[in-house]
RNA sequence: UCCUCGGUCUGACGCAGCGCGCCAGCGUGAACCGGGUCAGGGCCGGAAGGCAGCAGCCCUAAGCGCCACGGAGCGGGUGCCGUCAGGAAGCCGGGGGCGC
């Protein structure tokens, strides 16, 4: 998927490849390719204009480091961008215990019903119990596909009646769940081939009559931009929680998935990426910034990239955080033991004071504490008074003296680092 | 030169406009002492299962900000806008009489 953005985007940072330095001249002509090359891919206007001012702010404004050469600097700003364009962290949608109830809207065609159909495979294969709608009350064809796709996934599903009112409707479902239990309700509404005032009207007596606690709009990803533009139509009149982005393994361009966030202001939950009924994927920003830079070198740059800004004494003394330290301790976990760790990167190993003992539990409930901070409490410790810390020790199911320790710990890293980085000024370690 | 009508003038009301807050709308908005969902971690239990619950997210309150359009109101060295009333010293305009 998106192979033609993708070859444009990398034809464009490539040039800058092997070169030590970097004129403003040369970044200016490559933020120019990108900008055309997020156009022609029916990127939104805004949305391109927007991530090439911003990867050139960032550009400037990264301070040169030693380990990445420029054109490495640059590819990881322009995937820090793609990712934040793409809607930054990844997000599901709010799965309660249950009776959760769902509903898909969309357009003909948009592949609303086998959304439906996979979705409710991708959760019952999670361990739900996933119950499918086919509320089409005009369309019986519509009814039908969705049956055999249920059947096909062992997944019952209860059909309506040719213009069936919504309480009834409602009726029969809490029927239905009396004698088969389920958590997870996916209705399956109707869809025309424009928005029109009548589907609108029934959508909303529908919704108001079940009360779905998500609703997807499920949108066509070849379709481009213009496929959101009838999500705005949907939020006025039923609401719409989040996206489902379909045939997006089809999508050469990327447009609809690009511009998705500003244009709807709402994030992308899930992705279509083949016909297959097992091809949907929670949809990760962070994922697919990286196929569309093309995966291979990416990973392992980002890593580097990360651990030298660590390392970098301009960045780091002062703005380290204690998501920071967690990341850390993460790794560190991932790794293996802590003497591995010692051996196989340099910068690490300062992170850490001395005598620093690791083990498994330990490290999940110092996790634990950084969680149940707020990102105020993560960025600036200080003003942990004690009444927060009670609050974190409470939240984390730990005891005050283990939040000090964890805080001890911040603190005297960051003391260790600071004098490092003095040191390295004067010269200690060149 | 006289008579008369109208305007200029004053007041009330209306309309328009400006100003001011208010309501609505929009945004922001609670570490904990709001609600929902509660990842992680915790607690009870032999287990099956329960329970409390921080952060996040969603919602909401006060508060703060915006406010083009909208609503009810209040206030004018607003208007040369309307209706009614008052007033006629001067001035301006119209009509008429008389005198030269």
């Amino acid at each position: 998927m998106f192979e033609t953005l993708s070859q444009r985007l990398r034809a464009a940072v490539d040039r800058l490849r092997g070169r030590g330095r970097i004129s403003e001249e040369d970044l200016r002509s490559t933020l120019r390719e990108i900008r055309v090359a997020l156009l022609e891919a029916d990127v939104n206007f805004e949305v391109a204009k927007g991530f090439v001012q911003r990867v050139q702010e960032k550009a400037l404004g990264k301070a040169v480091l030693e380990s990445l050469t420029p054109a490495e600097q640059i590819l990881t700003v322009v995937y820090e961008e793609l990712v934040e364009m793409l809607g930054g962290e990844a997000r599901q949608p709010v799965l309660k215990s249950e009776g959760n109830l769902w509903f898909m809207v969309g357009l003909q065609g948009s592949g609303k019903t086998t959304t439906s159909g996979k979705l409710a495979l991708f959760y019952k294969s999670k361990g739900r119990r996933p119950l499918l709608v086919a509320a089409d009350t005009q369309r019986p064809a519509a009814r039908e596909q969705l049956r055999i796709l249920g059947e096909r996934i062992g997944v019952p599903v209860l059909e309506v009646a040719d213009g069936e009112p919504p309480e009834t409707t409602r009726a029969r479902l809490r029927q239905h769940l009396t004698f088969d239990y389920r958590d997870l309700v996916i209705v399956d509404t109707a869809g025309r081939l424009q928005v029109d005032e009548a589907l609108m009207e029934e959508l909303y007596r529908l919704k108001v009559a079940l009360g779905p606690s998500e609703t997807f709009l499920v949108v066509d990803a070849m379709t481009g931009q213009e496929a959101l533009s009838v999500s705005r139509a949907f939020e006025e009149r039923i609401g719409v929680t989040g996206l489902v982005l379909t045939k997006l393994d089809g999508d050469a361009r990327g447009g609809a998935a690009l511009s998705a966030r500003y244009v709807t202001g709402k994030p992308i939950y899930f992705a279509g990426v083949s016909e297959k009924l097992e091809g949907l994927e929670p949809f990760y920003p962070d994922r697919l910034a990286q196929r569309i830079l093309g995966m291979g070198d990416l990973q392992t740059l980002l890593e580097r990239a990360k651990q030298a800004e660590l390392e970098a004494p301009q960045k780091d003394p002062k703005d380290i955080t204690l998501e920071d330290l967690i990341a850390q301790m993460r790794q560190m976990r991932k790794m293996g033991s802590f003497s591995e760790i010692l051996a196989m990167i340099p910068g690490l190993s300062r992170m850490l004071p001395p005598g620093f003992t690791v083990d498994e539990k330990q490290l999940r409930r110092m996790e634990a504490i950084v969680l149940s901070m707020t990102p105020k409490e993560r960025r600036d410790p200080r003003i942990l008074n004690a009444s927060r810390r009670r609050r974190i020790a409470a939240g984390s199911g730990t005891s005050v003296q283990e939040v000090n320790r964890l805080i001890k710990t911040f603190e005297d890293t960051k003391q260790l680092l600071k004098t490092l980085a003095k040191q390295r000024g004067r010269g200690f370690f060149r």
